[in-house]
DNA sequence: AGGTAGAGTGGGCATGCGCCCACTATGAAT
DNA sequence: ATTCATAGTGGGCGCATGCCCACTCTACCT
């Protein structure tokens, strides 16, 4: 018998697996058949460490939200290290190919995932919005600084940028590439809202 | 046998019977069985009319798109005829219950819609930003105006507003619903972009 | 050494999907 | 009145998905 450890790596390799299909074939190749043959195992697993299929999504959402708060702190940390606002839209930029902007379009398609999402996060509104706390904490840290116009609406800012993002997300698999897209759209969002624009 | 007319008829009661089941059950519960169930049809019928189930979502998008056309041409005149600037977030407020946003995420999800559409758009970039037109040539009016900054990038501010209005859409659910929500989004990327902030 | 609990396996089921196709109904042409 | 092209019908196929479950394997305990 494995070790109690070896359970949650299991859940942890799935989760991986998950994210790889996620970002490499699109959300809607994400399938627990594609989940537990990218992980190397097979699909009964997936059925006995998660209820279900939705389950095992919730969680992993869960998950890798979980892990922006590492990065959101960062941010803070670099914010209150006195960094220029100019730095702002860099990191902003940096986001856009996080994996919570791919989990978007997932729970914008999956009704049952969404519903058990809520239950985590009843105020319904970071339901499908996994980043916004991250970019909206420091976006507080960069207007505590007196680098934002205090009249922004931050919450509504943040929800923004992320549906950017999923919109340029989503036509990842165009010919070219849009290069400059991601950085034109961070910057005439973060316009409106710096202090002084960085021009 | 009905005239040739009627033929165009069924088409469109077919987009009328989508547009209704995409508003009110989703984009997942977009199958043809449901098009034509809403449309109090066989479901063969759809076959007949269409290559595909595909070729048939394409061509409700393409119909779709079409119909912003005018809207466009309407906003173009509201700002020709000298309408305030503060009219640009009341405009781009009423476009949110739009059609074209709930297509966004029914063509992010399927992958061989989305490459049918870009035989048609083969830029890709519209493809995902099917309102994207309509805003940004109304934006361009204003610009004309010298409401609008003019180094205001309306091309990454118009897939922008589309994202953004995706993410609100995809929360269509929540409890209770995100009233102002819409309209706090639109002010804030538009504060950005006025002259004269409209406070 | 034998027994056992729990992790892992994969065949197979029900469901829902898009699609095919034999069939019927309808209205125009002769 | 008969013929016939064409629109419309719906049973059913193949396929993929999530899920169930009998089975095997392996590490630990007695």
């Amino acid at each position: 018998m494995p070790t109690g450890v070896a359970i949650r790596d299991v859940r942890e390799q799935l989760f991986d697996a998950a994210e790889r299909v996620l970002l490499r074939d699109g959300p809607s190749a994400l399938t627990s058949r594609a989940v537990t043959a990218e992980a190397g195992c097979a699909k009964g697993v997936l059925h006995r460490h998660f209820a279900d299929f939705d389950d095992f999504l919730a969680e992993f959402v869960l998950d890798r939200v979980d892990r922006l708060d590492p990065q959101a702190a960062a941010l803070r940390e670099r914010a209150g290290a006195g960094t220029v606002t100019g730095n702002l839209a860099d990191a902003l930029t940096a986001l856009f190919g996080s994996v919570a902007v791919a989990i978007v379009p997932l729970v914008t398609f999956r009704d049952e995932l969404r519903a058990r999402l809520r239950r985590t996060w009843p105020a319904g509104v970071p339901v499908l919005t996994e980043a916004c706390t991250m970019i909206a904490s420091y976006l507080e840290a960069e207007r505590a600084l007196g680098r934002i116009k205090p009249e922004a609406d931050i919450d509504a800012l943040a929800p923004t940028l992320i549906g950017a993002a999923h919109l340029l997300f989503a036509d990842r698999d165009s010919t070219p590439p849009q290069d400059g897209a991601v950085r034109r759209t961070v910057d005439t969002v973060v316009a409106g809202v710096v202090r002084e624009p960085p021009r």
